[in-house]
DNA sequence: GATGAATGAGCTTTCATTCAT
DNA sequence: AATGAATGAAAGCTCATTCAT
């Protein structure tokens, strides 16, 4: 593939990330996506080969923004503790200035299991992202920070609860602002996770 | 309305409720619920105006739901950490023998925004049940077992703890069987709401 | 047919008439006109074998109504032109009384055809009326007061002429009131007509 | 748009138009149309956004259509009561070789009121012919020929009788052709327009 | 690569009418 | 006579995808 081509694939995969995050997946048309992009439907089809492939292109395509900011912060040499304050921040900095970002990875990529079923078993689409918690977590083991636990326990917890809250503030719920959270949802990760 | 027409209202949130969390809100048609209780299409209007509305009333049902299991634990004469446990061991045991509550709840409500958004502002369609957490918070607090923080901060943790654990049992990649994370987990949540 | 059912059948008659007239033939359903009378759909079929037999009678009704005003003015003893008044006043006075009567026969008997094509061919449905238009017309050529010509032509002239009146005024482009108009259009059908 | 694209629309409006002037508005389905035309339902849709978008295109086309054939009268060097013939002529004319102008005047624009409401308030949308009458009547009064009225009266008079005529017409009613009656029904409008 | 007209299956919803009670 | 739940056919409209140009 050409430089020329993978480049217009990331447009149009830009555009769809905020359209099918504000609209929802079935509620976003291959129409609607070429009109915003100035394209046509047909050529569309040029470059994905239909709206589900479209889909979890996507997803890997955050999942990889998402890995690649984790892993700066997993090869800064600073305490886990520190980390995971870092985790938090750019977390909820991202809902708030690519709000598309987490709400394509909660609302489009968690929910709508049809699409993603065949291609995306067992996270494979969100790999890099979960990798890098993995690196998180085990580091944080070996040095003797964290508490020895089964992964997934420590992952559901830490993304979970921050998923969490990032609902709640979609939700218009949160008596403050997500930022303002930091602190506090960092703490209580901390002392869940701590060893 | 006559008893009967609500308890066939009820057979309808039911049946519907399955297929919903099953295959999704827009790949289950009015006549496959239609099919699924032998009725025919037109009469399911008959008690519900809109697919739309059907899916409202299935999600207050559903926190409905689980208010009263919470209501339960709450008015048992036991620790805030004896309570907390409880309500995951509710929450994982509900996952196993009716994962359509927890599906609906997690994959339906939570991310078809445009369905819920006009009539369900603010979680008022899951009222029962976020009030429910909302006493189990307070009464811990005041008896001095929890910290005192923001509500949502806490309710975040907690909720969005347990929906991620059971997304990661749906997704096949938990080593263990869900129920046997019931300790881990109240421990976790314990440790990061405790004072 | 006892004479309680004949009342009830006018009821249902003079309700319908003023759905139909606002909203229109195919916009008005069964339920609608039931719900009016505070009655059950499936009595309403006791009354009316069909919506269209239902249609059917209520233009009968209508061509009796208007029938019984002409005829009341084709028995005073007064000139020609002195009738010719009074038609066009009693017309325009109901299209501002109870409009619905003229709305039904402009814009539902004149134009849904598929209804009225069996059982209503040939304007016997709105005979009474038509008669009576005879009448006045006759009796004006034999008096020498008006021209003998095809009674079509006049009846054409004549009715087409208030129902273009009236329907100017239900468009709202007429810069009076439609009973100003009286004298103007009396004097212009007289002037067509007369001998 | 494309001049192919203004073509095929043209000829969806030509096809339903007959479609709706003979079977009624809502008796004509989008399917009925396409079959006829030899067309899928859907690209139907890429034409015209939806039936009553359809239907109000069409009247638009109507009034334009009775609008050209005027203004050649009004244009030609005759007098106002050759004028008043040779409209009287020309309406009769196309009432028997294109009745379905006619037919979607009469039955279709001047009675489903609820599809014409919004777009074509206050006869907008059968501006081009309202116009050439207009232009008629106000050289006929200002030549000396004509009353000088309220030109709604005379619009009144001259196009109800007209509608009166091919309805009646449509009826089977009438003894003559209808294309006998144009001197009768010529002078009788004279007559009454007349100074 | 690019266009956008064309397809056709499928969706939600409506409604005249029937019928068991 | 009266009720209103039930039927089922059909409507308007949408949209992923294809394909001739």
């Amino acid at each position: 593939m050409t430089d020329k081509k993978q480049q217009k694939k990331e447009q149009i995969m830009l555009a769809s990330l905020g359209l099918f995050a504000s609209k929802g997946f079935y509620n976003t048309t291959i129409p609607d996506i070429a009109l915003s992009l100035k394209m046509s439907v047909g050529n569309m089809y040029n470059y994905f080969k239909s709206k589900d492939l479209l889909a979890k292109e996507i997803i890997k395509f955050v999942s990889s923004y998402f890995g690649k900011k984790i892993r700066a912060i997993n090869e800064e040499n600073i305490s886990t503790k520190e980390k995971t304050r870092k985790i938090v921040e750019i977390y909820f900095q991202t809902a708030i200035v690519k709000p598309e970002m987490l709400d394509y990875f909660l609302r489009i990529y968690l929910s709508t299991r049809e699409v993603f079923k065949d291609g995306c078993e067992g996270m494979i689409c969100v790999n890099d992202f979960v990798t890098e918690i993995m690196i998180y977590f085990e580091e944080g083991v070996k040095c003797g920070d964290l508490r020895d636990q089964d992964f997934f326990n420590a992952f559901g917890l830490f993304m979970g609860y921050l998923g969490g809250m990032v609902f709640l503030q979609g939700e218009n719920v949160l008596p403050k602002k997500l930022n303002e959270y930091v602190d506090d949802v960092s703490d209580n990760i901390y002392k869940a996770l701590s060893a």
